[in-house]
DNA sequence: CGGCTGTTTCCTGATT
DNA sequence: TAATCAGGAAACAGCC
């Protein structure tokens, strides 16, 4: 018996209260969803996994919390934290968006009109737009009544869009989008080796976590290992990542040809099944 | 509901 | 000694 437990194990710790994967979109929910007098530096308390991020061990390198920034000098890592929250928020239906328009910073994000947040989003557009504006002027205040607020930008929207509500707001979670033009830097990367990937390919959220060793062989090296567990148990929503339970996934990639072994420390390379990684393929 | 996939968790043992 | 690697085994969540 190679791994020695049998069936018959059972759970050394108490039952984890929500597995991973079981990852839901609804944040304002439990406990987490009214966190008394949340004022905006208290708020990374009431969205998930924001104050790990916060405290990821990468440190000074690293921005904070998107909503502990002003939106006007939000990074552009700020800005998909932003668009994944009203994502998940809001139901909103990522189909809809062109997540290409959205790589931006604060600043230029600030100053598109409303017009150019429909080019991006169509109807979602109009609901993010509404949003930010509500965050730049209300500050975060604007958030501490999750309900209240979602009720507030169906109405505001729906004022000037009459259907925005059916193609634009979805009534359960959202579905991994498969739209090709923003399938690699998708917010909701549900793989571990796309969420690798996209680390790999975003400096702005990399925060020297990883780092390539060789760009056209794929080969890369994990330089914060403790750092990437967390950000990978943020985006499962389970705080109990560890490096080496992540590392047991990333060898189950050997099997299926996403990556391949590399004979050193804490280096991987990509394989022949992974995709997207190639800078002219991009 | 069952099967499948992709992890997550835990473990033993080896290597650096 | 600690961190990491290598995989087996089983549990689990989500999807179809």
């Amino acid at each position: 018996m190679e791994g020695g437990q049998g069936p018959s194990r059972t759970h050394p710790h108490p039952p984890p209260p929500a597995r991973a994967g079981a990852a839901s979109n609804s944040w304002a929910r439990d406990e987490d969803a009214d966190v008394p007098g949340a004022a905006f530096g208290d708020l990374p308390r009431a969205l998930p996994g924001a104050s790990s991020l916060t405290s990821l061990s990468s440190g000074a390198a690293c921005d904070s919390y998107w909503t502990s920034v002003h939106p006007e000098y939000w990074t552009k890592r700020h800005v998909w934290e932003w668009l994944q929250f009203c994502c998940d928020q809001y139901k909103l239906d990522t189909n809809c968006i062109s997540f290409c328009h959205f790589n931006v910073s604060g600043l230029q994000l600030c100053s598109m009109t409303q017009e150019e947040f429909v080019e991006a989003a169509g109807l979602c557009g109009e609901y993010l737009y509404f949003i930010l504006q509500n965050i730049r002027s209300q500050g975060y205040s604007f958030f501490s009544d999750a309900e209240e607020t979602k009720a507030g930008i169906k109405d505001s929207v729906t004022h000037s869009v009459p259907d925005a509500d059916s193609s634009c707001l979805k009534t359960s979670g959202i579905k991994s989008q498969d739209c090709p033009s923003h399938s690699r830097t998708s917010l909701q990367s549900s793989h571990l080796w796309e969420f690798v990937r996209d680390l790999l390919l975003s400096p702005e959220e990399n925060c020297g976590i990883l780092e390539w060793e060789d760009r056209e062989q794929g080969i890369f090296r994990v330089v914060k290992s403790e750092a990437l567990a967390k950000m990978w148990g943020q985006r499962k929503k389970n705080d109990r990542m560890t490096y080496e339970k992540l590392s047991r996934a990333l060898r189950y990639y050997y099997k299926t040809g996403i990556l391949e072994r590399v004979d050193r420390r804490l280096v991987y390379k990509f394989g022949k099944n992974a995709h997207g990684w190639q800078e002219d393929k991009l």
